[in-house]
DNA sequence: GGGTGAACGTACTAGATAGTTACTTATACG
DNA sequence: CGTATAAGTAACTATCTAGTACGTTCACCC
């Protein structure tokens, strides 16, 4: 019902925790990583899904195994669980994203796959996507104060200005284009397609993630991206 | 304080009311139309700032010079005034885009404007953008349940359609491409640059909207779409 | 100059909601 | 084996919040 879409650290779902180095847990009754990390997964769903004012402690509680004081012993307050499901996020995307391996291929062909990757990777992480929207709508209060996740770099950005560098090396790639700026171009239309998604079809009448449209914006934002970075 | 950031069909500060046609205000206490304006001013401010169910109702009847009773009174519900800040918001947005004229400029040319102005609307309507990103953390279920929105075409998508007949009937622009995918890439942009702007500088430290920037910005969302439009 | 209805204010209520207290049970470990 | 402590439950509370009951005031019209 509520298990992660993006990959977590201690497994989502039904008694996945057995974590690596940790202490075994026992196969039954209580658990501690098993009881933290379902509150986790739980409360990440219900966040994406109303907001941050919009969810409730109660809801979250009633949809674990366990109960509402388990939330305030393991974080305190709701503010707080709120910013352990953004760190849980972003680490895990982050994790996501490091496995990206373009290095063995030519700059064009390099990019295309990042802008393919990174375009997976929002279809198939929409709670992640609406996490963002909705830390956005906060002014990413949350996200500026978290320790966490303030020196921790985006290892796309880095993978993109490889292969920009590359590119330019090779005289493929025009030379005064900012890897931000790519970034931007490729985010904006990944991150659009997704979180305004419900809007743009109650006007337009056309489902953006409608699957028999996928490839072709795929390979719309490939061509884009290039044309930008090939122009005279 | 709580001036709408579109322009506003009643007026939206002190005491614009006066409704052109209607029964003319009493300059002195009690004024129908006005109270019914400054609450929607008001509440368009706080849903935007706050979100659906972040806003609270005695709030925004504590920064109008009336009471919660007559939010009540004219609007019913916190629901349905919700969603007649909705409708509002985008009804003003429709009057904006309805005034660009680009019927005189060549298509390329004609291209660059169109998205210029919607770079500009994007950057001038914060509270708009915002609105949208709460609608859609809401699936736009109010969106798509109210009939005075339900048949209001984009006008923008009008202009741009006539711009691409335009730009393929001189054998300028390539003849595959769609309108809305146009429109989708150039909204995109606009609207990740606006929206995210708050997590984007938390990560990346740089503010989208730097006025420093902005021409940058503005120049290369023309040539991306020129480029694209323009492609062999 | 008084009747009428729209516009408005005050004070309240029922229910929801974040957070807490008091208490119980399992497990590790000397 | 027994006890300290981590893990857990259920019931409670203070406060907040959407919505309302009820009374009042103003403008207008005859």
């Amino acid at each position: 019902m509520a298990s992660l879409q993006w990959p977590s650290m201690e497994g989502s779902g039904q008694l996945g925790a057995q974590v690596s180095g940790a202490v075994a847990a026992s196969p039954t009754g209580r658990n501690a990583d098993r009881t933290r990390s379902e509150i986790l997964a739980v409360a990440s769903h219900e966040f994406a899904d109303k907001g941050y004012a919009g969810a409730r402690v109660d809801e979250i509680a009633a949809k674990t195994r366990t109960t509402k004081r388990m939330i305030y012993y393991y974080f305190g307050s709701k503010e707080q669980l709120y910013v352990a499901v953004l760190e849980h996020a972003y680490t895990g995307i982050r994790a996501l994203e490091q496995q990206l391996d373009v290095e063995h291929l030519d700059p064009a062909q390099a990019i295309r796959r990042l802008a393919a990757v990174t375009f997976d990777h929002h279809e198939a992480h929409p709670d992640f996507i609406r996490l963002v929207s909705i830390e956005n709508i906060h002014r990413a209060e949350h996200l500026a104060r978290s320790e966490l996740l303030a020196g921790l770099a985006n290892p796309a950005l880095d993978v993109l200005t490889r292969i920009l560098d590359r590119g330019r090396a090779e005289g493929r790639f025009r030379a005064d284009v900012d890897p931000v700026d790519v970034h931007i171009l490729i985010s904006g239309f990944c991150v659009f397609r997704t979180a305004n998604r419900y809007t743009f079809n109650a006007i337009f009448q056309r489902d953006m993630l409608d699957p028999a449209r996928r490839t072709h914006y795929r390979t719309m934002l490939g061509d884009v991206v290039l044309q930008y970075l090939t122009a005279r």
